[in-house]
DNA sequence: TACCATATTGGAACGCTGTTCCAGACCTGT
DNA sequence: ACAGGTCTGGAACAGCGTTCCAATATGGTA
């Protein structure tokens, strides 16, 4: 009888490398990047470090697996759009929010190897700046600009989230880092000091939208 | 006898906060960034982990540190420039870099807080945002996504080039991503697969000038 | 010079980590 | 019913960041 028992539950929750990186990025959204251990996955999986790794190489192999799921699913999201320069916009907010949503992915991406998560998203600019009617040789140079720059603002702002260990609210910490700008000494830091009035009322998705624009608009300035 | 020899050595190697980041500076260009430990900048120094702590708080600390130093170092080295254009070029390649010499910098750039090596270079560069002409508003956005551009491909540049254990040489490895990318499915990557052959005569530090080109041609532009 | 309070040192120890190892349990095909 | 590989999970290892603290060096005061 017991037997019976211990032996049918046993392969419902059976390991498999998909539950296995679903749980990853359950712990890595519940509690951090330092809250995934394998002890920690091993518990929240009832099982022990040891059964892990008959399915997972390593730790490193387990975080590029959970980023790549992440990023395939934000990009799956994606629907189709009119223009190119609608579809460039979609793809890199889609980017930009799986990031927000998920810190812990901007860490992975700017780190080797850039397999499948880096290489999806450059595809995907890729083809649009080919439909904007950018010439063969130009277009490597403008899809690696755009990529470059939505990866390095998403993986910046993900950072900014990050920081504050109690989750402090938005508008207070930029106000907060706003008043320190104002602080800062007016010969070495100037520039700063005059633009700290505009990040309280700054809007990070809307920036980075004007930056693509930005981009654009030098892409297309030099058909 | 013993005791003059040993008094007046001692204050010759004192441990000091400069000394520390000195240290490990050196080790981590030395070993890469794994090779940062308590225990391996203790004998390097020939102490003992413990006092390393009297004059550093923890290992964040000391890896912020020893990156605002490299980056304050870089911009320290870069000139006056004629133009608005050409000093944010050269701003952005002592940067660049800076972080392909020490690719743990970057690891550190993209990670809270954004304190000094950053700001430092948003001030930089923001400075020649205004000089151009650009009006009040529409700087913070033009400085932050230059500042964006210019973190993100520095530190996906050093990335690329630390994933290789055994050093490799660079024509070799373009080579083989290239080739990489030619196998890939040509349903799921025709973009990428149409570019592979311009990764194999490409140089990182053009394309880098190109992207900055690109965006200073959309300020421009949008003026 | 003798002394004390303070600043500084460095080695031992703690708790945690990623990873390895392996005895045993499970599942499948004969 | 049994033999094979597949899969499990707990114990053990080396190494990490960090803390602790007894020992020492240093600078000021009597």
């Amino acid at each position: 009888m017991a037997k019976a028992t211990r032996g049918s539950e046993r392969r419902e929750d059976a390991l498999s490398r998909e539950r296995i990186v679903e749980a990853a990025i359950e712990l890595l959204d519940d509690e951090g990047e330092n809250g995934l251990t394998f002890r920690a996955l091993a518990t929240r999986l009832a099982t022990g470090p040891g059964a892990i790794y008959w399915h997972i190489a390593n730790k490193s192999e387990l975080l590029v697996a959970a980023s790549d799921a992440v990023v395939a699913r934000a990009l799956g999201e994606v629907l189709a759009f009119p223009t190119p320069h609608e579809a460039i916009r979609g793809i890199a907010v889609g980017v930009f929010e799986a990031i927000d949503a998920h810190p812990w992915v901007g860490a992975q991406l700017s780190r080797p190897p850039w397999r499948t998560a880096m290489l999806q998203i450059f595809e995907r600019i890729g083809r649009q700046v080919q439909a904007m009617g950018v010439p063969g040789g130009a277009r490597f140079t403008s899809a690696s600009a755009l990529v470059s720059y939505i990866i390095g603002v998403s993986v910046q702002n993900a950072a900014n989230g990050r920081l504050l260990d109690p989750p402090v609210d938005r508008a207070d910490f930029l106000e907060t880092v706003s008043a320190q700008w104002k602080e800062l000494d007016a010969r070495e830091y100037p520039f700063t000091r005059n633009v700290a009035a505009q990040l309280r009322e700054h809007d990070d998705r809307a920036e980075f939208l004007a930056g693509i624009d930005l981009i654009l608009a030098g892409i297309t300035a030099s058909l």
